[in-house]
RNA sequence: GCCCCGUUCGUCUAGUGGUUAGGACGCCAGAUUUUCAAUUUGGUAACAGGGGUUCAAUUCCCCUACGGGGUGCCA
């Protein structure tokens, strides 16, 4: 059994979206569940869309996903020569043909065709009286019929300088069927396909030769990618068969589309991976959901990749396009916060401030002592948060200045009795020894209890001292990892301002 | 227009020629509770429609509807 090779093969002309990250984990999964290689290759042969930046941003999100590739990074245009090759190769097989039909003149072919096909439907719509429906017809489907060389067989023989294009002879009879691994066998008639294109006028090779030549010398065994080139495979096939190579296994996943169903559109999640690492999800809850999403292993929805790669396998494919759901996303996203340790959370989160919005405050403000403070405050910090924006956000009380500024909830916790029970607090916390939560806790509930309230009346106007907000971990946890004297202060300064 | 693909709760999905059609997210209600979460208990909710095949179809076949993709000297 040979090895299996894959490849994620994006275009530059853009950050890696979502999508494009699914096939690449895909892709990635397949490979280690087989024990093969995944290969990355940069389709750059569009000189005008491709850039060095959108080359660089799909690469960061690569590896930020932690989605690793075997071998060196093969630029597509590099290659250029060798695609022509090939091309030539096929014009001496007799299986591709010089074509000097222009460009404009097939554009002027388009246009008639259009115009035919508005005639036709501009007469159904009237119903016009018989007869010539039928004729309309012939006439459209003559003008859009795949395109085929007039220059094909003997035909008038074109100036020796005159321009051309290398077209595959396509075969006229038949059907080319594909075994797809997630689609299961397609049929495609030959009489829907076209000659097409392999080599530009300028002697270019097009994105359809590229990739079948490009496939074959790196040694793919499986194509992996986005259902949108469904009907490619038929048309590459047609390369590979006049080339005289075996084409590899072919694995088309449906497609992922917008919450409304849509197809994914910039307003809406074709996001690049980059943007939903600054909304703060974690690298192994994205490729959870991302598997999930098409793909399912019995009813498991938490997956380690370990477990992914071990069940990995194009039977658990859906066939259907997949809505995006940040909703599920984010749940599970707050999954893995809760459940990564502490101090490796704490850790991610400083690694990732510079990828958050706002982050850079917060980062300037952690230095070792506060790095440590932060792991200590994690397991009041992460059962809160969903994303690490949201724990960031959490965190912020741990490092305000004091006096700390109330948001206008908090600062209505204030009354003046809320205040009254601080400073009274305040005393009885100065000299408590030691200070950890349960003792904290021991002494406030004492206090509640010979005041006669409920310990929400105290806990509340604390939490808004203390943090500044209404929302917080437990006071109490609050309370001990903001230490004695910082907390005392902290009680002292909102006391304070009920006589000022 | 033509070609190709698809359609199970709102969403992601499991599943089978005979099931109370299962799980997860969301939503609703209860428990817990110093806030918010987390946790936990329960609830809501689906086989697109129509024909076949069959003793029996959500499951197999056909048609329709709807959705998506392709139809480039883009990738």
């Amino acid at each position: 059994m040979k090895t299996v090779v894959t490849r994620f093969a994006p275009s530059p002309t853009g950050y890696l979206h979502i999508g494009g990250a699914r096939t690449a984990l895909f892709n990635w999964l397949y490979a280690r569940a087989t024990g093969g290689k995944m290969l990355l290759r940069i389709e750059d042969t569009d000189r005008v869309r491709s850039t060095d930046a959108a080359i660089a941003a799909i690469i960061d999100g690569l590896k930020w996903l932690e989605l690793d590739w075997d071998g060196e990074t093969v630029f597509q245009f590099a290659r250029a020569a060798r695609h022509a090759e090939a091309a030539y190769e096929m014009l001496e097989r007799g299986a591709a043909f010089r074509c000097y039909v222009t460009a404009e003149e097939l554009e002027a072919r388009r246009s008639q065709a259009e115009a035919a096909k508005q005639a036709l439907a501009a007469a159904r719509e009237a119903k016009a009286p018989g007869a010539d429906i039928a004729r309309l017809e012939a006439d459209m489907r003559e003008k859009t019929a795949p395109f085929r060389s007039p220059y094909r067989d003997g035909g008038k023989p074109p100036a020796p300088d005159a321009p051309f294009v290398v077209r595959l002879k396509a075969p006229r009879d038949g059907a080319t069927v594909i075994d797809d691994k997630v689609q299961g066998p397609v049929t495609f008639q030959h009489k829907d396909m076209d000659d097409m294109v392999l080599l530009r006028s300028d002697g270019t090779p097009t994105y359809m030769l590229a990739v079948v030549v490009d496939d074959h010398d790196m040694g793919v065994t499986h194509i992996i990618r986005g259902d949108d080139h469904l009907t490619n495979a038929g048309r590459q096939t047609l390369i590979y068969d006049a080339l005289g190579w075996t084409a590899p296994a072919f694995a088309h996943l449906p497609l992922i589309h917008g919450p409304d169903g849509a197809k994914l559109s910039k307003r809406h999640g074709a996001l690049g991976v980059e943007a939903y690492r600054a909304m703060g999800f974690l690298p192994p809850a994205m490729r959870n959901y991302l598997a999930r999403l098409g793909w399912a292993h019995g009813d498991d929805e938490i997956m380690s990749t370990e477990q992914m790669t071990a069940w990995f396998g194009f039977e658990g494919m859906g066939r259907s396009p997949a809505r995006l759901d940040l909703a599920k996303l984010e749940n599970l996203n707050g999954h893995y916060i809760r459940n990564t340790p502490d101090d490796e959370l704490a850790r991610q989160l400083i690694a990732a401030l510079p990828h958050l919005p706002g982050g850079d405050a917060l980062a300037a403000k952690i230095d070792e002592p506060a790095a440590t403070l932060l792991a200590r405050a994690m397991p009041g910090l992460k059962e809160r948060a969903k994303t690490l924006m949201e724990l960031a956000d959490g965190a912020h009380f741990l490092f305000a200045k004091r006096p700390l500024a109330l948001d206008d909830k908090a600062a209505a916790l204030l009354t003046p009795d809320a205040r009254a029970h601080l400073a009274a607090l305040a005393d009885r916390y100065a000299p408590l020894n030691p200070w950890d939560a349960a003792t904290v806790e021991a002494e406030t509930r004492r206090y509640v209890e010979a005041a006669g309230l409920k310990l929400g009346a105290v806990a509340q106007p604390l939490r808004a001292a203390l943090t500044g907000r209404t929302t917080s971990p437990g006071v109490f946890d609050v309370l001990a990892v903001l230490g004695r004297d910082e907390a005392v202060a902290r009680i002292r300064d909102q006391a304070a301002l009920a006589s000022a």
